[in-house]
DNA sequence: GGCGACTGTTGACTTGAGTCAAAGGAGCAA
DNA sequence: TTGCTCCTTTGACTCAAGTCAACAGTCGCC
């Protein structure tokens, strides 16, 4: 289905960053990626590290489970989705990641990737050579630190969804699903309350532990109360403070 | 059952371990705990890391949600469990921990807690200050990997537990939860077939995204079915290949 | 050693989300 | 453009889990 572990650059697949205008230093999402919080100064100690990028076509695999890993992978554009399978059929996607943030955490555990990574449009990744990024963190204590930070944000990222999946019915699921997507968006400077949707219904359901038909009802209801316009999977939030209550309804 | 943790109570709350047997090195948990996989010969260097433990009496915080952080800490016997709580009052047990297990990881992205974590009995902890963990871990490899193994094991639980709430049936996730907590105990050498719950109907249900009368169901329908034995907290699996089944019942 | 407050069990009823089904719409490929 | 596939919406029905309530058991504390 996808390609044995490429080491070797494969036609079309693997930039490397020395012909282009390169790393770190000079991306515009260098704020919210990896190098957030390091004086640009001295950004340079980690452009030779992402030396390389990746293009990854829309419906094809990053990584998949049980792929050794070797690297993270910090998403330069495009969009993707994570998807954990178990032993007995059942699937989750666990995540969607946007520009500017990282995908493969769970493969340092077991030296094995542990969700399927799948770009929902047409993507491009830099990689992250795990080995040498380890190694630069030792000399380099900021970048230990934010290493450390970006993980502790994905455990706390969970936790969150946790909450969502442990307590929250479905409506309140789907507007908070709304207003997380939003901010992402803003945070990367595009527009909040106006996008369009990468990921399918079904996408979306798995995500929030729902079925599509659930999800569809709860645009259309959302719809009806004017509180958003959906046609299709473009998305227009109309009024994010209604929104807002309708994440905590559940007591009045 | 466990050792009543000897030695020198000193102000009732910390205890220095240089009058006690001391740290890492000799420490009957070190396989499954930050030790994990670093050659004893070397385990000296943490030795100065974990000087110092801390006491926990039943239903006391370890830390609260807004504690500045300062440190990770270890389990070194007792039971934790951990409580996200939301602004609109919600709340949602995150895990619970049992001896050589690590809390605190949710507070390096914020330098704030991000969990409430409650002993359900008294516990002793191994106190890791975090600003010496990662200067440690700069110049001791070993510890930095073993330090990124433990995350990402978190983050990879996360998605099971997400992949459970998810995807599982109430008594799916009752089964499911029984075997996490068999396997756990089975690993720290205790009996995995027979145990003492430390937390109530209430907490399972928090934890699992159920309510207490569900989980009270789920076990007596097991009961009924011979599968485990229970009398309140006390528990004995009797099939384990059959609580195996009702995990993944959701197809035949 | 007994009282009171949690904790757990069980039953009857309600309800929110899942299931099944049909039909319309969007997007891609030839 | 046509045709095909996949995605989305909506309706009718079902059922798993939540709610409410009563009561029993247990534990810890005075």
């Amino acid at each position: 289905m996808e390609k044995k572990l490429a080491s070797t650059p494969i036609s079309g697949k693997l930039l490397s960053g020395g012909s282009l205008a390169a790393a770190c230093s000079t991306c515009s999402l260098r704020e919210l990626c990896v190098p957030g919080g390091i004086p640009v100064s001295e950004l340079e100690k980690l452009d030779a590290l992402v030396a390389m990028r990746r293009r990854v076509k829309r419906g094809d695999t990053l990584f998949n489970v049980g792929d050794e890993f070797r690297a993270l992978y910090a998403v330069r554009s495009g969009f993707f989705k994570t998807r954990i399978t178990s032993s007995d059929g059942r699937d989750q996607i666990t995540g969607f990641q946007v520009p500017g943030e990282l995908l493969g955490f769970e493969g340092v555990a077991t030296e094995q990737h542990g969700v399927d990574a799948i770009a929902l449009e047409d993507s491009e990744v830099c990689i992250l050579p795990y080995g040498e990024l380890e190694r630069i963190a030792r000399d380099f204590q900021p970048l230990q630190h934010q290493l450390h930070r970006v993980m502790s944000r994905e455990i706390m990222r969970e936790h969150n969804v946790m909450l969502l999946l442990g307590t929250m019915k479905a409506e309140e699921r789907v507007a908070a699903f709304l207003l997380n997507l939003s901010e992402r968006y803003r945070h990367l400077g595009y527009s909040s309350n106006e996008f369009i949707l990468r990921m399918t219904r079904q996408e979306i359901g798995s995500y929030l532990g729902l079925k599509l038909e659930t999800v569809s009802r709860a645009f259309s209801k959302f719809q009806e109360q004017g509180v958003i316009e959906a046609q299709g999977k473009k998305i227009r939030l109309l009024d994010i403070e209604q929104l807002r209550k309708l994440v905590s309804s559940h007591k009045g």
